[in-house]
DNA sequence: CGATCGAGTTCTGTATACAGAAGCCTGTAT
DNA sequence: ATACAGGCTTCTGTATACAGAACTCGATCG
């Protein structure tokens, strides 16, 4: 049986009254206010199986365990996890919607195989994503993100120096994700989320990540966001992600064997 | 009982063999090819009623005959539709990928209630990913891809003249479709068209779409596709949806009461 | 020897059943 | 009269059962 990450339950439960309830708060604030707000914080969740389902499996097609392509019969993976089928179908309906499983009526769930066309593609709606997430961050960053913004930077350099990959893929992912978030805008954090995962899924496996040029670029880029220089958040961002494309382009065209 | 689009299944539902099957067509191609290349657009298709399901609620909820906020019971909904909850459940959790409900954990399925910000975020992200689109389609327009244009600005025109707003909608939906076809980016058509329903739900109710101006615009847009000046179509529609988002804001904040 | 047909098997699609949680209502005590 | 407590009802979450379609494999016929 598979280890469900049901700890991965992820900010997204949320998990509020149906409705105001009859019992008014609002003047009779009795008693037994403080241990209800102590309480309220449940410490055991109910956990939707379907939840940690979902990031099971999504984690075994990221990770490569599940191969694109590769038939998933819903009573196999029933068994391994450790559930019965209904969670797992539903885990597979929000995959599919997703982009991370074809469903084929009658033949059941397939992981998707993407073609070289749409990583292309991929490529360039992250480029236009994350440059207009760039300029929002410059229009929004207060002085605490710069520093924030300047501490990842740092990461990245540091993981360059010791030559560790993964902590430097890490310290990518990281800052450009809370450029995101300074951003401020929730669906197009969640776009460039989405979009992101897949393009890391098909290029991890084949590019290795761009070295000390890139965290240069990334210097400029958090300068250009701290002087609140929207137009030239943008253009950095921009000309950033077009030479990462670039970069993942000519690693697939030289041939992805060179482990 | 409600009437399943069942027609609308879409393009989507792909229907091959789950494996090249044993016999290979490749050398031994004997007959029945014709008989089998005809008879493959198989007539009666099973019709997942997850995926009517789902057409169907997300009908309902862009008609508006289901509000935001408002509680989704399962048994209600299969009961309605003539289904059993199983089928329902699963249309849920697409749902909930997309966007248009929330499911809270135990309390079930909440119509999604976008608050102004989102809305407004929406707007936002919308323009980018229309600007590229229109950079992409100016990179790839052919001579009949312009002439198509054309006469899906006339239909505009026309519908414009005639004060036929349903019409005007259509077209102006039609027009920028198509050159979303016309960018042949498959990855960016997916999110535009997530991103503009979501926008033409929340404003198509509390604003009129826009007349003359927008249609100029369309003009200079289409001339500046059939240059394959992608720089110029990409700053024509950076400046459309801008228009057009102002316009909206205009109409909310002058209060909604001007039917 | 190869293709076709048909029975058996596997898997999906759908329906139904049951346990547990959340909300609601009534009764009771202060 | 108000607040709390308990039982009752409703609904979700999950499991199981069953029908039908698709695939597999072997037997038969050309």
């Amino acid at each position: 049986m598979l280890t469900l990450p049901s700890a991965t339950l992820s900010a997204a439960t949320t998990w509020q009254s149906r409705r105001p309830s009859r019992t008014r708060w609002q003047n009779g604030a009795t008693m037994r206010e403080a241990l209800t707000a102590a309480a309220s914080r449940r410490v055991t969740r109910p956990a939707p199986l379907r939840q940690a389902v979902y990031d099971a499996l999504t984690e075994l097609i990221v990770s490569g365990s599940l191969k694109p392509g590769q038939h998933l019969v819903e009573a196999e993976l029933a068994e391994h996890l450790g559930v019965s089928r209904q969670p797992v179908r539903e885990a597979l309906q929000r995959l599919q919607t997703a982009g991370w499983v074809d469903l084929r009526p009658a033949q059941g769930a397939f992981v998707h195989s993407p073609t070289e066309e749409e990583a292309a593609q991929l490529l360039g709606v992250r480029a236009v994503l994350e440059t207009y997430s760039a300029q929002l961050a410059a229009q929004h960053a207060k002085p605490e993100d710069i520093e924030r913004l300047w501490e990842l930077q740092q990461d990245g350099v540091d993981a360059l120096a010791e030559g560790d990959v993964e902590r430097l893929v890490a310290a990518n992912t990281a800052l450009h994700e809370f450029i995101t978030s300074v951003a401020d805008n929730a669906v197009l954090a969640e776009l460039i989320s989405q979009v992101g995962q897949k393009v890391r899924w098909y290029y991890t496996p084949i590019a290795k990540p761009r070295g000390k040029e890139a965290w240069n670029e990334h210097s400029q880029l958090i300068k250009a966001i701290a002087k609140g220089d929207a137009d030239r958040a943008g253009e950095v961002m921009r000309k950033h992600t077009e030479r990462t494309t670039d970069f993942y382009r000519k690693q697939i065209s030289a041939g992805a064997s060179q482990g």
